[in-house]
DNA sequence: GCCCCCTGTGTAAACGATTACATATTTAGG
DNA sequence: CCTAAATATGTAATCGTTTACACAGGGGGC
């Protein structure tokens, strides 16, 4: 491997003169700095980021944790995390953990001195303890129960993204509406709930247990959600579920069971993934920016890292939009759009 | 931050006893032992891993290189990635690169010295140039074409995988098969054709090119390819998508021109994403073991790591498997499976 | 009793970069 | 023409580890 000094020796200059040319820092004539950027390039020299790491006490490297999640979301807020990161120069170094305190502390401490800050997605509940990290580097809690004053935190609008979406479905004359939750312990899930709920008492409905049934978030727990809310004695005329993945297990129970949707009973659902408009019918949803959510955190650790994490925390939520389509209301077909520039490459498989 | 000298100070040792505890080398007293263990615990010492690769010239952590992608294989390669990377005590930096050779190269670069490896996965055919990485550490390429010779590379049994589900439809009577392809300079999308072709041939079907019609992996294109066959004088009455999002685009523009599915027109994909049988009709598919995918090439590259990189090249194949649902052959429902265990958290959003 | 080896520990030299300080050369101002 | 400042470069300390080598003490084997 070569280093600086056997860029040095070749340039017949000291590794000082090196360093300055490649950092930018220190007066070099212009003979010299062309000079040994042609050695440099020639001999193909990479400095060592250990190295550097250990005497500027930098990594440029930004640490990811996220919890043991599946689907198009994790893609999608690691896209928007690597755009803004490359764009400020970091890499980032991701690592799945179990959501509880014990798995994120290992992380934590597996990850220190390797990066310059942590993004966390912890969305249990129980990981109250999250408080007393066992850290001294910038940390930014992403769709997690937020501390505001302590942390850094970004959240959904969840609460407010629910409400919508169910006053939607009070305002088209509908009085039984269920609601398939989320996963049991998880923060979004909990605030989808309160949502609706809040919207319920908003439209002067009384709350019915029986139209509360648990979910996961996958497409199978929608399914068979669907199917038990079918079997009751007084059906609900609408189902909101807590996110689309649910919502699409959910259409394809009603639709083996004979029920149409929207006539017998309207679906909605909530993240509006792409697929959520080439359902049949076409999804409601509740849109969120999962790119830029994934963007956002990246600028609020970044922010934490150039104040040396002495800053005021901030805790920010990211503004969801009511999606109406015909899964909800009996109108003429949405057509999808036009297809993406064949150009532009999609290269996903 | 506490370094090994302020543990060694504490538990009045050197620096060299300390470091010997804590990685298990050279011979040291039961007491001391135990001593040192408890004060670097009480001091919450993590060693910095910079100064460490600087002397043993290891990091640790695997480079994985994405082209632009979307969707949920993102997602399960990661996941197969992490896991078994994690097992093996490494870190994973991930980055996204434009799949060109530039943008390869670049990355790579800036991966140097930070990482023991790189997985690359740069679809793109016209990478050919990835002969020549600027690399001295071993490489994994996945669902790139690949070079048995020069380079580990791990793919997918495109071509097998399409031949046969195009056999399937030609075995179910189908003459006037059409396909959407993948992405234009797509090597897996490549590969496809070419099964997809081959079971033609094999059936004694006579090409028509007026039946390989351009998409690029997205629903969109799915959709607007579906409905320009549906212009056709001559319509096929099958569609082999050459994955799933696009055949889901596909099916949504069949059911807006009221072409029934799969009685006029049968449906199949490529992938057999975890929705495909969630789909109206559910969707028959080539299952893909993505998240198997993502263990292997971490396996492949941990093999040539082990061995300095002077180990014999390989060259894999996942093989995939033909799941047959209602869009390919009207037959009574498949139901989908009961719900996975609440209990397994299922974080997704 | 002597030598050798094993065990347990410390000392100090790397590893590859950055940077404060020193030095040499040039430029500018009076 | 002299001095001060500005420019260009080199020297060497430093970051936090690992590890080769040295050393001290103790226990057998002969």
């Amino acid at each position: 491997m070569v280093t600086i000094k056997d860029v040095a020796r070749e340039a017949n200059v000291s590794v000082a003169t090196v360093s300055r040319v490649l950092n930018g820092s220190g007066p070099v004539s212009d003979e010299t700095r062309r000079l040994i950027r042609e050695v440099a390039g020639r001999m193909r020299y990479v400095p060592h980021s250990g190295a550097r790491s250990l005497i500027t006490s930098k990594t440029e490297t930004l640490g990811v944790l996220l919890p043991d999640l599946y689907g198009e979301f994790f893609s999608e807020v690691i896209r928007g995390m690597d755009d803004t990161a490359q764009r400020n120069g970091f890499h980032l170094l991701i690592s799945r953990a179990y959501a509880d305190r014990h798995g994120i502390e290992t992380a934590i401490r597996a990850m220190r001195g390797r990066v310059d800050g942590v993004v966390v997605m912890s969305p249990d509940l129980d990981a109250e303890s999250l408080l007393n990290l066992p850290s001294t580097i910038p940390v930014v809690l992403l769709c997690s129960v937020p501390r505001g004053n302590e942390i850094d935190s970004l959240t959904i609008q969840n609460c407010r993204g629910a409400k919508e979406m169910v006053a939607h479905l009070t305002s088209l004359g509908h009085r039984r509406i269920a609601i398939i939750k989320g996963a049991p312990r998880n923060y979004d899930a909990a605030e989808r709930l309160r949502g609706y709920r809040l919207a319920l008492r908003e439209a002067g409905i009384l709350p019915d247990h029986l139209l509360e049934r648990a979910g996961n978030f996958t497409e199978a727990s929608g399914y068979s959600a669907a199917l038990e809310l079918l079997e009751l004695d007084d059906r609900p005329t609408a189902i909101f579920a807590a996110n689309d993945s649910m919502a699409i297990g959910a259409l394809s129970a009603l639709r083996e069971s004979g029920v149409g949707v929207p006539e017998q009973v309207a679906v909605a659902g909530f993240d509006d993934i792409p697929l959520a408009r080439y359902m049949d019918p076409p999804l409601s949803s509740v849109h969120v920016p999962i790119c830029e959510l994934g963007a956002s955190a990246v600028d609020l650790l970044l922010h934490g890292i150039a104040h040396k994490n002495d800053h005021a925390r901030r805790r920010e939520r990211v503004s969801t939009e009511l999606v109406i389509r015909r899964s909800t209301r009996a109108e003429p077909a949405e057509r999808p759009p036009p297809p993406a520039t064949l150009g532009k490459a999609m290269a996903s498989i």
